[in-house]
DNA sequence: ACTATTATTGATCATACGATCAACAAGAGG
DNA sequence: CCTCTTGTTGATCGTATGATCAATAATAGT
């Protein structure tokens, strides 16, 4: 007799439960792509009425902004942590190109690109890409300012040279999404490229991890 | 007194009607997205019923499917055109780098990315996007072997070329979508990654345009 | 123990989407 | 001029979305 359903879900602490709507939302979002997080889907997912969802998020659209945030935040938290013990900028950006188009982030590519696409009818959601992009940019730039400073490198204009590698890595991505089967030489050429814009020599990076 | 609204818009034959539909669905792509490309977006435009466009279009996924087509087809097209009277294929890929960051093709951009992310909620679509982006890439392709064969370019696998630069691009005109501002150095630099690639030296393909 | 607060629900509204179907009307063929 | 074909419409169904609100029930405070 202790199994009876409960009509209702147990009553908890806002701080609790919004948290537990958050992280709904953010494993949605990775498990089937930012369109899924829907008013229903969240609300399912974490066991309540679409009603208490609408009660703690301002809006859906406020909701997919900050879950796109959460997503990209721990992306980039997770890359700086792993580059964070090499020694060198070489082998920083060598580790960091790498671990970006190794395939393994699949379900976050799905959210940039879902994010690019839904951006253009949502402001709140363009804003927060576009500060997580800039937030990419700088840990970039980042690396690569090290690499001028220490020698390495031979470039000028850092921030431009960090823009120029996100946007081959976001789209070899995105096309990976579509043409899972070939994701196999995109590692050694994109090095390759970044010697080119490195004024490195061929092979510097190291090719292939 | 001839004014007087005509309820239901002229009969026209199949072919001319169908080809209006398709034509109202192109525009409304370019100008809205394909995420305009609705039964009643699609109607309106074309001044008829959405039954009428139901009833000319197997589904609306179809129609998305063969839209995107349309659009990229043209673009491809295009560019083939300019590029095909350039005497050698240093020449050929600058200027196909070039014309495609310009910045002039924005509209065709977010097709693109939206096509990307609904491709994974329309197989027809997914279809279409797959075939295109082989068609680019056979295109670039035939340029980097012409390349390799004249000796200009010191490569081996061509078509794993015309992928990466196909990724870089699509990254950074996505990129310049959300970030619509230093749309500046994307040419040159771009240049100087694809020098890495071919083993080509510094500025052989002529910095930005 | 009683009350005030508030987390939570059920019902409901308004909108937009794709799709179907009987009925209408404009033109073609005899 | 009449009839048959078919391009076209209006109405309607089913689904999914975001959002609001009065009512309920569980907790906190006294």
């Amino acid at each position: 007799m202790s199994g009876a359903p409960r009509r209702s879900s147990a009553r908890k602490s806002p701080a609790e439960r919004a948290a537990e709507i958050a992280e709904a939302a953010r494993d949605l979002a990775l498990e089937q792509g930012l369109t899924a997080v829907t008013l229903r889907g969240v609300a399912a997912r974490t066991g309540v009425t679409p009603a208490l969802v609408a009660h703690y998020e301002p809006s859906m659209d406020a909701l997919a902004a900050t879950t796109f945030a959460s997503i990209v935040s721990a992306e980039i938290s997770e890359v700086e942590r792993l580059i964070a013990g090499l020694p060198t900028p070489t082998a920083r950006l060598a580790a960091l190109i790498d671990t970006l188009l190794d395939g393994t982030r699949d379900d976050v590519t799905v959210v940039w690109v879902e994010a690019w696409a839904l951006g253009r009818s949502n402001e709140q959601l363009a804003a927060s890409v576009r500060a997580r992009m800039d937030a990419w940019q700088a840990v970039v730039q980042g690396v690569v300012e090290a690499g001028i400073a220490s020698g390495e490198f031979q470039a000028t204009d850092a921030a431009s040279i960090a823009w120029q590698l996100l946007g081959m890595i976001d789209g070899l991505n995105a096309q990976a999404l579509v043409r899972w089967g070939d994701a196999g030489a995109r590692g050694s050429l994109t090095g390759h490229a970044v010697e080119g814009m490195l004024g490195l020599a061929r092979g510097a990076l190291g090719g292939a991890g």
